[in-house]
RNA sequence: GCCCUCGUAGCUCAAUGGAUAGAGCGUCUGGCUUCGAACCAGAAGGUUGGGGGUUCGAUCCCCUCCGAGGGUACCA
């Protein structure tokens, strides 16, 4: 860092300069020949750090004589060429720009190319939980990035308002929850993203049932020993002899039972109370774990297999019976669906509000406003023609009753690249892709956009590109002005969220967590603040501090989403940067500087000899223009949390070394403009993140 | 099998192919009668997973191996 206390920039040409000098004079005088390559560079590199020193010393020299008035001091170093500015004259024309353009500081020239980004796309029915966060904090960074960088911006929501989820969900709420939604408004939507749940764990109770016994083949070598008892037992109970068979086989080996090959419907439910016998047994006397060579570790414990088994008996004899009549039942449901049974469609309606409440206001508080909604309802229809086009012009075929396209084949690739998509269920209910080749048309031709971004998660990766294929077999020439903006997922410490099994984190609370420890910190630190600012004042804090902690990771790198972290407001960290916002608001305040005070007196602002933490910060607040354009570019808001909070930790530096209102004239002055446009940096940078800059805190 | 991502300090993460690889947390030592201590100063902590290659120069690009995660025809 060559700067530290001065302002300049560095060159680097003259070390790769002196290399190709060096060389090409080695060759000239004949002296590289009969040398290895390496033998050569080794020779090079002798004389190359000397040559490149000198090198930078002529060029220094000629840019002082060149230009004697440019720069303040020129000089050359381990070969790199630094020049240095008149700070002085520069802070004042930064100070104006970023007084002078408030807000808009940072904002880059106007771009032609209309960019849609599509992001937050919570499914209704279902729980808005922590792994939406990071989604909805990206997407509304990204939009605000690129607006910033100069494009005209359409932010766009795809809300999932309908398909398996929901119709699982219904079917649900109708079979054993029939008028039972909570009084509360706010609440409906929350529960039905628990009778999601429950509907999840109804229909899947068999397959859960078997994947334990499964588990316990490969885990359990106890279980595996003893099998052969356990059967005896079972085959007293008049158990079919075919599933004995198949039991022992499956479990020796440690394979998959699969529910369609047992013969007879009770032999699970009669198997199940001895198998909890064994487990019980298991978890009081545990056999001491012995590795085996070339055997997996265990994943589990004896005391968390008896745990899954005792959730699966308690509901044995009821559930399992009754699940292939639900399956039945849930595929009525869908026939109701298909058919738009008004009753059904009402049903729909009135519960889709439910969830579209809570949504909306989860989204003004993440300050996600959009000016596009999308619906997945609303494109399954134009799905459903582009599919029969597809299939008429010979693009899509129906192969196994599946309506897909084999788009490796159509593409003439031998190895598997995009393998084959399914457009359509055969039952013909539509699928994420039937909707999304709808979509993604309308964006250009209704939206008329020039790029659309989709802000999903990475494990969508491959779905996209098969997406942008077939658009493109299709002959929809903009298929490829779209863009997978893809990021890793939120885990938690305890593993990964499955919304199926609802094991992540609620949105609201997770929120009221952090807002509540916000509301203390304040109290402590601030007791004076008045209730409804502290209220205020809390909300931006801790919603920004979330935000935060989704946004400084970068896009491929998995978020393990922890609780305890999100609660602390210290170091790294949204709080440390609004607090650095509140200190130079209140400086400003003490001071009472006002912009308008501050840009008339620009042209006598005076410094006199700049600190080096003045100039640290003045670098700092003149890199966002830049720092945007890059984000823009790399889609990567992670960028901006970074430069804002090495920014806050420049202003930082700046007051503790530097006294503002007690400096002597004209240094306070200057002081004081600096700090505004610190202030306004900060302010501008955190708006990029959609983060709150409070006034005090 | 094929494809994608990741591996950097005890932990969580940074670092346009450039100068001595930086922060936070945690640990240790200090600092509030001084514009607000959600802060600051200092210490300790590194074979950037291993091995090759390209380059004047590699944490970054290429190859390979190891380890972790993800995707791969009717989930979204």
């Amino acid at each position: 860092m060559p700067f530290a206390g001065t302002w300049g920039v560095a060159s680097s040409v003259c070390l790769g300069l002196a290399n190709d000098v060096v060389m090409a004079e080695l060759a000239a005088a004949g002296e590289l020949e009969g040398l290895s390559k390496k033998e050569a560079k080794r020779r090079a590199a002798e004389t190359a750090p000397a040559r490149a020193q000198a090198l930078a010393d002529q060029v220094a020299a000629a840019v002082r004589t060149g230009s004697p008035d440019a720069f303040s001091r020129v000089e050359a170093v381990n070969g790199y060429v630094n020049v240095y500015v008149e700070a002085n004259v520069v802070a004042a024309r930064l100070i104006g720009e970023v007084v002078g353009h408030g807000a808009a500081y940072g904002q880059g020239a106007p771009r032609a190319e209309r960019v849609m980004v599509e992001h937050s796309q919570p499914n209704t029915h279902k729980a808005f939980h922590v792994g939406h966060l990071r989604n909805s904090c990206l997407g509304v960074s990204l939009g605000r990035i690129l607006r910033a960088a100069g494009y005209p911006v359409q932010d766009a929501t795809y809300i999932g308002d309908i398909g398996r989820h929901v119709i699982r969900c219904l079917w649900c709420y109708e079979r054993f929850h029939l008028g039972e939604e909570p009084a509360e408004p706010a609440a409906r939507g929350r529960w039905l993203g628990e009778l999601y749940v429950e509907a999840e764990t109804r229909l899947a109770f068999r397959q859960d049932a078997l994947d334990l016994l499964l588990l316990l083949s490969k885990e359990d070598v106890d279980f595996v020993a003893g099998i052969d008892r356990l059967l005896k037992y079972l085959w007293r109970k008049n158990t079919d002899g075919l599933d004995i068979a198949y039991l022992l086989g499956r479990i020796t080996h440690g394979q998959e039972i699969k529910e369609e090959l047992l013969h007879e419907e009770e032999t699970i439910p009669k198997f199940w109370p001895l198998v909890g016998d064994h487990l019980r047994e298991a978890a009081l006397n545990p056999t001491p774990y012995v590795p085996v060579e070339g055997e997996p570790e265990p994943t589990t414990t004896p005391g968390e297999r008896l745990a899954r088994w005792e959730a699966l008996a308690a509901r044995m004899d009821d559930w399992w019976p009754a699940v292939p009549a639900w399956r039945e039942e849930v595929s009525q449901t869908f026939q109701r669906w298909e058919r738009k049974d008004p009753p059904f469609v009402a049903l729909w309606e009135e519960t889709r509000a439910w969830s579209m409440a809570d949504f909306e206001r989860i989204f003004a508080e993440l300050g996600a406003s959009f000016d596009v909604w999308f619906f997945e309802s609303e494109v399954e229809e134009e799905g459903r023609r582009i599919v029969a086009e597809l299939l008429e012009r010979g693009i899509a075929e129906v192969s196994d009753g599946l309506p897909v396209v084999k788009i490796d084949e159509k593409l003439g690739l031998e190895t598997p690249t995009y393998r084959t998509m399914p457009i359509l269920r055969s039952d013909g209910t539509t699928l994420y892709s039937t909707k999304d080749l709808a979509l993604t048309r309308q964006k250009f031709e209704r939206y008329g956009v020039d790029r659309a971004l989709w802000v999903v998660d990475v494990r969508q990766s491959l779905y996209f590109q098969q997406i942008v294929k077939i658009l493109e077999l299709f002959g929809f020439s903009q298929a490829a002005q779209t863009h997978h903006v893809g990021y890793e997922f939120v885990k938690l410490p305890e593993g990964i969220i499955s919304s199926r099994k609802g094991n992540a984190p609620a949105y609201d609370d997770v929120r009221e967590a952090v807002l509540a420890r916000a509301r203390q910190v304040i109290a402590e630190k601030n007791p004076e603040m008045p209730d409804d600012e502290r209220e205020r004042v809390a909300r931006d804090v801790g919603i920004g501090s979330l935000k935060y902690a989704m946004l400084a990771r970068d896009n491929n790198k998995v978020v393990v989403f922890d609780l305890d972290e999100a609660l602390s407001f210290e170091g790294h960290a949204a709080p440390y940067i609004q607090y650095a916002h509140a200190r130079a608001c209140r400086i400003l305040e003490h001071g009472e500087a006002t912009d308008e005070a501050i840009v008339a007196g620009l042209a006598g602002l005076d410094f006199g000899e700049l600190r080096p933490e003045e100039l640290g910060l003045l670098q700092g607040i003149a890199a966002l223009p830049e720092e945007i354009q890059r984000a823009a570019a790399e889609e990567r808001p992670l960028l901006i949390a970074n430069y804002v909070y090495d920014l806050a930790k420049r202003f930082n530096d700046f007051y503790h070394a530097c006294q503002v209102l007690h400096a002597e004239e004209p240094t306070r002055t200057a002081r004081l403009a600096l700090t505004a446009a610190a202030r306004q940096t900060l302010a501008n940078g955190l708006g990029l993140l959609g983060i709150a800059a409070p006034r005090a805190m």
